[in-house]
DNA sequence: GGGCAAACTGAACGGTGTTCAGGTTAGAGT
DNA sequence: ACTCTAACCTGAACACCGTTCAGTTTGCCC
């Protein structure tokens, strides 16, 4: 019973899931598909290149239809749905976040507020800076947002949920400022 | 000839600049100090202590004097000061980020954000807020910049460095945008 | 039923962080 | 000068890790 390229792909979010991204090794990998673990180098290049495909899954997993038409709710509508997607899954941010800024892929989004960003008219320069600025926010918040989440539940610190950040506050401060350099 | 705790650090600190973050290992630092990997274990409990020390030096290194008087000014100088810091040293943003992220250490600049906020009479709910966005923005585009000039100088990728996003351009995005919701 | 490509085996290589019982060394107190 | 104590270190082992590779099996099309 052969393994497809998908079904390793599908194995691996899944493990990453249910035992964190610790957990999610070439040789455990192999032990869940009943396979060696040389096996799943017939599929993926290297374990980079895996982690590159399960960020883009978890991307793909969380699209959403779009509904805003204003370039502000535009953006805050591709950064909801990347936070929540990463969010969906244990230790999504910490994968999709490393694979973007190494460049092996997570690119979607970042791409899409750009379009939105050109599509307002937003000089280029900007369009870079800002889609930046959001990217690195959203990384960085739903990071810290997973750690303490996944720390909670582990039982490993106390740190009070109630003290992180709000999501949307902080996205609207980038955004002010967005709208107030273009006035 | 024995080793203090200091001596540990500023080996680990030489060797994170001189050949990078995948080769600061237990055993190659011991082989460095001409002791086994083993004798690291009486300085600093794991690894993750070593990297958390490791972090909060290079944060130590780059402390520069305090001169702005205005609140946004004030920030611009703590951002500026983390930034050089990171990018001082070898995969320093890499460090630090992660440390800082896993709660482990790195938290004075963060700290002193919060109470220049507070010193601006900022309501608390903004002070985490803002001084969570302005951190997390630091924090990726510092290793997004760290990451690019490092694989152009390895020769692995031709990417221009000028299309990197201007800095200041990016915090001024969130200092204006923190400086409108106060109006 | 032959052929071919996809999928996989099994062993090995060279690493990694970490533990631990025991040995060494330096320096302070008497 | 001598003990004693604390700091420091040894050396081997454990349990993992990603990756390579020559060779074998499997499924499917013609």
């Amino acid at each position: 019973m052969a393994h497809h390229r998908s079904d390793v792909l599908a194995h691996a979010v899944t493990l990453l899931d249910t035992h964190g991204l610790s957990a999610l090794t070439m040789r455990r990998l192999g032990a869940e598909l009943g396979v060696q673990p040389s096996a799943i180098y017939h599929h993926f290049a290297s374990k980079q290149a895996l982690l590159a495909a399960v960020a883009d899954e978890i991307l793909a997993r969380g699209a959403r239809p779009r509904q805003a038409v204003e370039w502000p709710d535009r953006l805050r509508e591709v950064c909801a749905e990347l936070r929540h997607a990463m969010l969906a899954v244990t230790d999504g941010a910490d994968v999709v976040a490393t694979v973007w800024a190494f460049g092996l892929g997570a690119a979607a989004p970042v791409a899409e507020m750009e379009k939105v960003l050109a599509d307002a008219e937003v000089p280029d320069e900007l369009v870079a800076v800002a889609s930046r600025t959001l990217v690195h926010y959203v990384f960085g918040h739903a990071f810290e947002e997973q750690t303490a989440r996944q720390a909670v539940s582990l039982g490993a610190v106390e740190r009070s949920l109630e003290s992180l950040p709000d999501f949307d506050l902080g996205l609207d401060l980038v955004v002010d400022g967005l709208r107030a350099r273009l006035a």
